[in-house]
DNA sequence: TTTGAATTTGTAGTTAAATTTCACCTTTTA
DNA sequence: TAAAAGGTGAAATTTAACTACAAATTCAAA
């Protein structure tokens, strides 16, 4: 799978445009403020309309294309629409006390889906490999994370033990601390923070690092954690523009941990994948598929 | 927000295109196929290159987009341009045991942006906001789930904690059942599972419905759980390819709960968004800013 | 302030591409 | 088997994009 060079722009094409306007000659910006301004119109115009409508005349136009870097104006119309179509805004959002339902519902999912987008993106393929590769062989398995990524650790302490790895998770600062002390180069850790910065958690894996255990980091990068670790997870979102950050990287956090748990469940063997799915059929049991009372 | 008529098609615009493609004549069937097997080259295809290779005449090409309810080819360009942009194909996913981290890492992330874009259309927003209504009302909040959904019980009531909601959440079917029999119909109940027939939880929500206590599910539609609920919310996934229902549902309800929350910080006034972020500072204090160690 | 040079903008003409028309061929039905 | 209807492609027409050149504006220097 691999990346258009014409790719990287049409992802915030609207974006780039913006970003170049200044370079732009004067004309040309009226040109590129049409744009901006009515994009979705803009895929649907001849030459001629744009041309009419930002008032300047047809080679302008497509001068202003080609200043961007396009082959001419069917091309730039065409990327235009490719930019918009993908750029279903799926941008930061900002919640407005006036917002329906229905309005911040979209806000809330496009910025998950926005924060996915990019933490996908920014996921280095070796360094999971890496950490696959020594969660596959560890002996034991110990999730660390306080407030909101407490969930999470145990989320994923939950789905390692269906890969019949040994795991545990721990929220709770002394009980890391005694289980902390009591691993060795054998284990691993996955210490999980959405600040990086969690004092205890520090002070925790600190401990750890002292016997030689493997820590993995979920955190942004540049933060005290993410030095720390052995091999750091960076999850680094925008700026936190309201409270999409707050709520984006718990769930960001257990897509990472499905990632790494599907590649340890490989690793181990396929067969493991389909143990999955038994464990799902096993489960079965504990439903009722029927409306017939099954009181206890 | 709206839908345009052709978005419709425009999301699955590949898909659309084959299945139109039976009532299509011969010879424009040959330019669907051609359409369908090199979508991405044909929108920098003129009419008579595409007309060559699928072999046909120009005016075949022109008929093709017609049929297809399109002004002309550059119409059908245009669409096609987009379609494909926005169609990164969110579709299910199925792990292949040969596939390389980079690869399964982009089908994880796919597949759950997917459920994402699927869920969010399928939220109704009045249920929503009869859930969000019985929340902010609410004298206290109680959220119950076994298995994979209990960590996202003790998120949620970690969640609701921090907009002064009082809540807890049991993921034992002894402390339900205690906790369920002092509850009444000033509280609300949040019963969350992936798959909506879990006994231990259909028998504790029984319970709670006897004390007048209203019941909110998260759950897929068609089940026990679902059918018992006061305010049902159905999250229905794609049948299981895979297991990408066992990684998305947990997900999906983090996300839905998220949009529960907002709604219900609107609702108990704009202040308390503030709150939230007055919170998220609060917990600086936890934090470590410099390299200096802080040993407890 | 004025003049000249350089850069920017628009006009008009040219080329190329999409669309439409019409004639021919294929297929189907009586 | 013949006739009619509908599908297909060649050629012509219309339409739109692009290029070369000329006008105008701006900036700099005298």
């Amino acid at each position: 799978m691999f990346f258009w060079g014409i790719g990287l722009n049409s992802v915030n094409l609207l974006k780039s445009i913006a970003e170049a306007r200044e370079d732009l000659r004067k004309s040309e910006q009226k040109v590129a403020d049409y744009v901006l301004a009515n994009p979705n119109e803009v895929i649907h115009m001849r030459i001629v309309d744009l041309a009419a409508e930002a008032d300047v005349s047809e080679p302008t136009v497509v001068r202003f294309c080609r200043a961007l870097d396009y082959d001419g104006f069917q091309d730039f119309k065409l990327m235009l629409a490719q930019g918009l179509a993908s750029n279903t805004n799926f941008e930061q959002f900002s919640l407005d006390s006036k917002d329906t339902v229905s309005e911040f519902k979209e806000k809330i999912f496009d910025s998950m889906i926005g924060n996915l987008l990019n933490i996908k993106e920014l996921l280095n393929p070796e360094t999971l490999e890496e950490a696959i590769d020594s969660l596959a062989n560890a002996r034991r398995v110990e999730f660390y994370g306080f407030g909101a990524s407490a969930p999470v650790c145990t989320d994923a302490a939950h789905k390692f033990h269906r890969l019949k790895v040994s795991s545990t998770s721990y929220s709770d600062p002394h009980m890391q601390a005694i289980s902390a002390v009591s691993l060795d180069d054998r284990d691993v850790v996955v210490a999980i923070s959405q600040t990086g910065r969690t004092k205890d958690l520090l002070h925790t894996v600190k401990l750890v690092k002292e016997t030689g255990t493997t820590v993995i980091a979920l955190c942004p990068s540049d933060t005290p954690l993410a030095e720390l670790a052995t091999i750091p997870i960076h999850i680094d979102l925008e700026e936190d523009k309201d409270l999409s950050t707050l709520m984006s990287s718990r769930v960001l956090h257990l897509v990472v941990i499905d990632v790494l748990a599907v590649g340890v469940a490989m690793k181990l063997g396929p067969g493991l994948i389909d143990h999955l799915k038994t464990i799902k059929r096993s489960l079965r049991s504990l439903r009722q598929n029927d409306k017939r009372s099954s009181l206890s």
